[in-house]
DNA sequence: TGTACATCAGTGAACGCGCGTTCACTGATGTAC
DNA sequence: TGTACATCAGTGAACGCGCGTTCACTGATGTAC
């Protein structure tokens, strides 16, 4: 086959968007040639460039779509549960990502943090929106909790969490990886217990 | 010049090492070429094999004398303060390495993140140590602060620290970016008064 | 509806650049006598 | 202590490989009439 329909190329493009943000979480952008992602969706890098202007961009749309993949699945996860258990639920969720099976999507903002940062302007806004988008994804359950500073506690949260993964990440053993996750999530616990409350609606959600 | 004295090459050594870990740290491992430190170092890129192995071996050396530069200089910070004043100042300090001046050292956990985990094992066995010796020197205050699980403690206090100063990091506007390290203050100050001590002796630290 | 032509998704090879590494060379340092 | 020689820190150029990007080409798709 040499052409194909439009709707083809559009799905083309968006198995290749899929493609890149899989293999860039798991490799790392700078380690990626735009061939292992061509080759992995079943096509030839020669064809690239009809889809993207460059790296830069492919990179930028990957990231978009590597945190709407993992937001999905966490919100699927505690679709249906109590703000409490569904904070708790996605927080356990997200940092066993690393350990979960080869398909669970991961988070831009733990496996790609110190590329990001050097990344040109384009990149860092799309990084810079899924944080904002991790936050409130928080900060949507925790003000259902009375919390006053819901949105401090929530980035707070995202601190933790994505300290713990980025780290855990790095450990050689296995068993110390896994205790920096255990670890975290009970640091999410006492921040939970510790965040100040709005006085007249404190006991009503919990 | 051609050939120098030993002491001159020990020299030498020492100074890729400090240069390579500066660079690195500011610019990332996989963007710096050897002949980028070479250069800034004042030697040649020609002279960097009778010092190294390979690239890796740099990295892997200039990862450990990173987190030598960076803990000595909290611990200089915070030298002879009382235990949780100490513990507040060097997150502070640790929180604002990006935004101090130019010559202040940074954390290897911090900006280069995501380049460790997929590094070889020679150089993440050097980022452990490095993680292991800072949640060593939190728990060092810690445990003088009566708390029961003062490692748990330490490494959710580090855990907070390196999130909030990777997403800081990659955090385009500069306010936003702020917001965030005073944010993980608040988070650590949260810690450290929600965590258990020991009942007998809970009030004597503090 | 059919036909002739333009478009463009995808191919496969090539280009050019930068990087890690190697190498022949220099001449001061270090050492054997 | 002096001398003759070996060593090796540092130079500057070159090599080879991989990567991002470009390009000529193919032929099914889409469109103008």
């Amino acid at each position: 086959m040499v052409r194909r329909s439009k709707a083809d190329a559009a799905e083309t493009r968006k198995r290749i968007l899929s493609t890149a943000a899989n293999i860039f979480l798991r490799n790392g952008i700078a380690a990626t040639a735009i061939s292992d992602i061509m080759i992995a969706a079943g096509l030839t890098q020669g064809g690239f460039y009809r889809h993207f202007d460059s790296k830069e961009q492919l990179v930028a749309e990957a990231m978009a779509t590597g945190f709407e993949e993992i937001f999905a699945n966490l919100e699927a996860a505690i679709s249906g549960m109590a703000p409490r258990e569904a904070v708790q639920i996605m927080a356990e969720r997200y940092l066993h990502q690393l350990t979960a099976a080869e398909e669970q999507p991961r988070c831009p903002l733990s496996n790609l943090s110190s590329e990001l940062r050097l990344a040109d302007d384009l990149v860092k806004t799309a990084a810079f929106q899924g944080y904002s988008h991790f936050v409130k994804l928080f900060a949507s359950y925790l003000i259902r909790l009375d919390y006053m500073d819901y949105v401090g506690l929530a980035e707070s949260i995202v601190a933790v969490l994505v300290g713990a993964v980025t780290l855990s990440g790095m450990t050689p053993a296995a068993a110390a990886a896994e205790a920096i996750l255990v670890n975290a999530q009970k640091a999410v616990t006492l921040l939970l217990d510790g965040a100040a409350t709005s006085p007249a609606l404190s006991m009503a959600g919990r």
